[in-house]
DNA sequence: AACTATTAATAAGG
DNA sequence: TCCTTATTAATAGTT
């Protein structure tokens, strides 16, 4: 259709090239327009020239982002889906990680640990330990450079230590006895119920240290009782 | 171009619309070839039919992800970017999340925390008390329902727990007096370089107790230091 | 960019 | 869907 039959190869003659370019652009532009127009059709046409210059047609009310994701879903080939599919997987992964280290710093924390079994318990006992452990020898050591720097403060670091460890002592000291109290009262609610006596365990060991703030190291009774 | 001159507007007859979308789909489907060819253009044409049926045109040698890409680039148009922007921002703030509680873990674990100012200590060192707190709660009353199903294991519960806390105990005495024999030595080194004393602090206190695995509650020799 | 001779596309019909 | 063909539309080469 012109003043004579063309081959259909690449146009040497730059410019005979960019003219034919433009005048063939703007016919499949239009019939781009045409065939949405004349049947139903929803088209997307985009044409780069080789110099990079862009011209696009995208059929009316409906967007290029829609026609995509069309295509993937209509040809099942992957555009950006494959991307999306590996930040969602990583996503999920991170994801994983976070709840787990969020139940691992609630039970560090002594929080809900009703269903963990004792071999986790003693896990999580020995970990809380360490980290003790640690914490206060650096506090300890913090103290010392403190002392280098302020010698008189040496008395107080001695006192708060001895302080804290004593505050500590006594807790525990409190909870062995409310364990051992509890331990007593279910002995004796057993016994009342008829349970047989499984073993000569201390009856009274509570009332042995009314105002005992110490176990005894060597704990003689107990060693009795075995 | 046919036997009459037509409207460009839809189609109503169904049958006739649907001849005129093949034979002009194949139409632009041609001229989309021709240009790539002549023009050294790069075309993608994504046409769907009104029945939902699809046919695409990429020039050869070109992938559509590519053109698309470069369709972002050159219209500034986002088409998948937002999307992706969107995943790798929450990516990010996960694992913002993430780095920070495996800080807090390592910290509760004794990891980590040299450069922990003093306060921080503090609150760590409360978090792992409570935990213990919380933990040996927990396996005490793992113990007292096993001594509900098994009698006998009584004497087996308060051996163990007293053993535990003793231990306990134990490190904690040797923490205390290792801090102690700590500070008095570096008060030696002081006074041997010529540090003022600055208080009657215990020059002996850690001989006081070689083998006292108790420090005493009332602090007598404490007090009289103060 | 406009013109126009010529080819290409296609509407209608079978 | 394919073939045919009259007719219109697109466009190559020219101005």
């Amino acid at each position: 259709m012109g003043r004579g039959k063309i081959e259909i190869k690449r146009i040497e003659n730059s410019s005979n090239r960019q003219v034919t370019y433009s005048k063939r652009r703007n016919g499949i532009m239009k019939k781009a327009k045409e065939i949405t127009v004349l049947c139903d059709a929803k088209v997307s046409l985009i044409i780069f020239a080789s110099s990079g210059k862009m011209h696009e047609y995208c059929s009316p009310s409906t967007k290029l982002i829609d026609i995509l994701d069309q295509y993937q879903k209509t040809s099942g080939k992957k555009l950006w889906d494959a991307k999306h599919e590996n930040l969602s997987n990583e996503i999920d992964r991170i994801k994983k990680e976070n709840d787990n280290m969020q139940i691992e710093l609630r039970h560090l924390k002594g929080e809900d640990i009703t269903s963990l079994p004792y071999k986790e318990l003693m896990a999580l006992e020995d970990a809380l330990e360490t980290g003790l452990t640690c914490i206060r020898a650096k506090q300890a050591i913090l103290y010392m450079s403190m002392l280098n720097d302020l010698p008189n403060l040496y008395t107080f670091g001695v006192l708060f230590f001895q302080t804290k460890f004593l505050e500590d002592d006594n807790k525990q000291l409190n909870f062995i006895m409310n364990q051992q109290q509890m331990s007593y009262d279910m002995r004796e609610q057993m016994d009342h119920h008829g349970y047989q006596r499984a073993a000569r365990a201390a009856p009274d060991y509570n009332s042995q240290m009314p105002f005992a703030f110490r176990v005894q190291p060597m704990q003689p009774n107990l060693q009795e009782r075995m």
